[in-house]
DNA sequence: GTCAAACGGTTTGACATCGAAATAATGAAG
DNA sequence: CTTCATTATTTCGATGTCAAACCGTTTGAC
């Protein structure tokens, strides 16, 4: 069966006979799919009147099991610190999410869940994992499993290792 | 070798037992990928004084080897029509794109390549290929082929056949 | 001690994107 | 033909992001 992408890049070849696509395919599909899953996601969690990225900032949070600061945060959920003080600012007038000083080191704070914010993402978190698990399902088992070993390598030889 | 996923799906374990994360996992690496991919064109458009969403339009453009409507080149994007009328106002002053009125419709426009525009695509669009080529260079052929595979696949199940 | 450089966060200003309303043209129904 | 729903695009208002400037704090070299 063919993609969207087989087309273009069907389109490509009709032009351009010196271009070696299969790069291109590659970095077409990874792009598409995350535009794709994204949206899914996204309908997930507006239908439990959450956005993406109140989840993102929370679910850090929560898995991080402490207090965070801004910098750690803001680079947790890859954004810079200027959208991290504004997403903040929001969960905290939500009061799912806290700033308090850091002890020792006036400059920084530390972000954390409130009780609330905490219950919230264990709520929501259950059904987000099916709601993945859903997007994926067009893909058996062990298809499943060789995609995630392949995402890894791709990610480990991008430097992502942390 | 571990990528940063491994870590947080790592975290939810200890605090969730409950979770099946194996999804959630891949949805990350997508996710993330994506990210990192991104820079990575990013960077090479920036260095031929270009940017990802100016060759966005005009490679979608070149490939279809023809004029495009509004609609058709913001659903070849992936973005909104008011986001593609700021786009091609932007092209249109650099001389790389025009709107000429559709013979028979009044209401549609063709957005066409200039010239120039044609010349400045397949400058770039070599240099691309490489760039992307090199981005996935951590993958062997074999593996490249089999992750191509399994992105189709995904994709068709996600109904992105057009 | 003092001063300069580095650091952590917030503020600011400039854009880009989105959804919804506005505008304009077309087509189809009666 | 005239009205009304539909289609194509632009405009508008709100929102979110980024980079750069900024402010207080800390560190380290002298």
């Amino acid at each position: 069966m063919r993609d969207s992408v087989d087309d273009f890049l069907d389109q490509w070849a009709a032009l351009r006979t010196d271009l070696d696509l299969d790069a291109m395919g590659t970095v077409g599909r990874v792009m598409r799919l995350s535009r794709l899953v994204g949206a899914g996601l996204k309908d997930y969690f507006a239908q439990h009147g959450m956005e993406t990225w109140e989840f993102d900032v929370l679910a850090t949070l929560r898995r991080s099991n402490r207090a965070l600061t801004a910098k750690e945060l803001a680079a947790g959920v890859m954004i810079g610190s200027a959208a991290l003080t504004n997403r903040v600012d929001r969960l905290v007038a939500q009061g799912l999410v806290t700033r308090e000083a850091v002890p020792g080191d006036r400059r920084s704070l530390h972000i954390a869940l409130t009780e609330e914010g905490r219950a919230r993402v264990d709520d929501v978190v259950e059904g987000h994992v099916a709601n993945q698990r859903k997007l994926l399902s067009g893909l058996g088992l062990e298809d499943s499993e060789q995609l995630n070993t392949l995402l890894r390598a791709l990610l480990v030889s991008l430097g992502d290792t942390r």
